[in-house]
DNA sequence: TTCGTTGCAAACATTTTGCAGTTTC
DNA sequence: GAAACTGCAAAATGTTTGCAACGAA
């Protein structure tokens, strides 16, 4: 039974590990709707932003001005389709070494981590294009 | 002599190729109107969107809910300050053979270029956390 | 005169904030 | 009761669009 304030915080990290289309807040938003009704999309986005500060999310990067969400914090890499902004896990790449220390060493920074992120067309827009 | 109609799409592509700081729309609205006191962020905008569609200029990340362009279309990685969002050039990373074409064999995707990115501090930002 | 460029204002879309009611401890 | 959570409404922000005036060819 739901009540109008039931505590929802964990529902939003559920509905994010339960996917792997790495959704946008207001996907998430649309999603949780049908089990909370009554949730609103403010509830959404602040839990997003509690969920990223503890570290427990991370967002992989914005596709068409909005942010998209994992909560596979592990870094690895990401396939963003430039037609339909689908984000897809990429598999079965090798280790890179210490890529980070590499690059720290010829440039004035300091590396934490990075992002690779391969572009182009997944299957389903590869085929319309013909 | 500036007249009011003068043509500004040059100017915009001259602008992002003379910096390095992979500036946003709006930053480099703000230089161009030192020269062009009455250019408009419309015109900005829409210059943009067209050397995008032309190829002649790359987006390279969002930073604080700002894009930001680069005249340097070769695929190249960019390191992303986490505190002060400076965007950097990396150099000195040895090109890692054929990733494109690896990232293929094991996911349905067919990419056309990938994009690296490093995040962490900045020097200057580093020697203010100490 | 036709087409592309510019700039203003308004519209849009995503995200954030102010605030008051609610729940938890 | 204090602190954290929720949701509505409004605000903030970056970007796009409608449109009329201007300029180039």
């Amino acid at each position: 039974m739901e009540t109008k304030y039931a505590r929802k915080g964990s529902a939003v990290y559920a509905a994010l590990a339960a996917t792997k289309l790495h959704p946008s807040a207001d996907t998430l938003y649309r999603d949780l709707q049908k089990v909370y009704p009554s949730i609103s999309r403010t509830t959404v986005y602040a839990n997003l932003t509690k969920l990223r500060e503890e570290g427990s999310v991370i967002c992989v990067g914005v596709v068409d001005g909005r942010e998209r969400f994992d909560a596979n914090t592990s870094p690895h890499p990401h396939f963003i389709c430039d037609q339909c902004g689908t984000v897809l896990d990429v598999e079965g790449l090798p280790k890179p070494p210490s890529l980070d220390r590499q690059a720290e060493e010829h440039n004035p920074i300091h590396v934490s981590y990075h992002e690779l992120v391969f572009r182009g067309l997944c299957d389903a827009c590869a085929a319309c294009e013909k």
